[in-house]
DNA sequence: AAGCTCCACAACCGCCTGTAC
DNA sequence: TGTACAGGCGGTTGTGGAGCT
């Protein structure tokens, strides 16, 4: 038995969007206010889908959109932010005031990609399009490499390298492990990718330490690893350039645990850190290297 | 002027996630 | 614990307009 549709699309209305369609939509949710999608249509006398509805207006009719070119700037940080995030367009968004994903997903297609093509730098993963012989750093953008090649436009000015391109793979890799871990019926094999993340991104010194929750750590760590090892089993330090960041702080579920030993790591959830040398900081605002996921989520 | 191609962008589709029951 | 639902996201498609021949 499959899902049930999300309206009954017999009976709704399809492609562009007509003006009256328009004002009802704009006049239902300024009575009422947004939410409640999929009852929305028929509350507002619209033969559309509440998906559609919901598009419609985030995308085109919200009173807060910055219609228009994009800036320079704007061009500017979306390629940053791709560079850390990748294809989140409602997390990039989320950095760009009056922007909406859709829009900004458009423009990379549309225009960044091949602004990032002329430059020579493959919009993907935001190498130097030359040289596809560096297989064993395929799969990581060094930063080094990255804005290098954007320094190296002439129509950009030349900054402070910084090591933002490395971590949208590494945020990238956390995902994944965390999945690992949740999708592993033997937590207990998960420990370290240093090996591998060392090969691929030989500028980045990458140690992962991911393990199952803390209740579990005596009994656990008692059998198979090191004390020292599962008193730092609650966090993930992410070594980059000496910059020691502390992926479950950075996530702001750890320090409140009594459970746990407090953590010692060198950042914290303001923003502010003990060592101020890592790469990256500054970034967008955002002073930890370690990319506090939560700021992102503006939307 | 007509036909064709390319481009930009609005809109759709399918999948995923969180939540309520 | 499983199921259904609503909302959200990213990829893809459809379409109208601009430019070219």
């Amino acid at each position: 038995m499959g899902r049930s549709p999300c309206c009954e699309k017999a009976h709704t209305n399809k492609g562009a969007w007509t003006k009256e369609e328009d004002d009802r939509l704009i006049a239902y949710i300024r009575a009422h206010g947004e939410g409640c999608w999929r009852s929305l249509p028929k509350a507002a006398g619209l033969l559309r889908c509440g998906k559609s509805c919901r598009l419609r207006w985030i995308n085109y009719l919200r009173p807060d959109l910055k219609r228009g070119n994009f800036s320079e700037e704007e061009d500017e940080l979306i390629i940053k932010l791709h560079s850390l995030l990748g294809n989140k367009w409602s997390l990039i968004a989320g950095r760009l005031p009056g922007r909406t994903d859709n829009e900004i997903k458009n423009y990379w297609n549309t225009h960044i990609r091949r602004k990032l093509l002329n430059r020579g730098i493959d919009p993907a993963t935001h190498r130097p399009l030359t040289g596809s012989d560096n297989h064993q750093n395929n799969n990581i953008t060094t930063a080094a490499a990255t804005t290098a090649a954007v320094n190296s436009s002439p129509d950009i000015p030349t900054t402070t390298t910084i090591s933002f391109a490395t971590t949208h793979h590494l945020i990238k890799q956390e995902a994944e492990d965390i999945k690992t871990i949740n999708d592993s019926l033997d937590r207990r094999k998960i420990n370290t990718h240093l090996p591998e993340n060392q090969e691929r991104c030989p500028d980045l010194n990458l140690e992962l330490r991911i393990g199952p929750p803390h209740e579990q750590d005596n009994a656990m760590s008692a059998s198979y690893m090191p004390h020292q090892q599962s008193v730092e089993y609650h966090r993930q330090k992410l070594v980059t350039g000496g910059a020691i960041i502390c992926f479950g702080c950075s996530m702001g579920s750890i320090k409140n645990n009594n459970n746990i030993k407090e953590c010692s790591c060198t950042t914290s959830l303001n923003g502010t850190s003990s060592n101020s040398t890592g790469y990256g900081y500054d970034f967008l605002g955002l002073k930890n290297v370690g990319l506090d996921y939560r700021s992102l989520e503006m939307k």
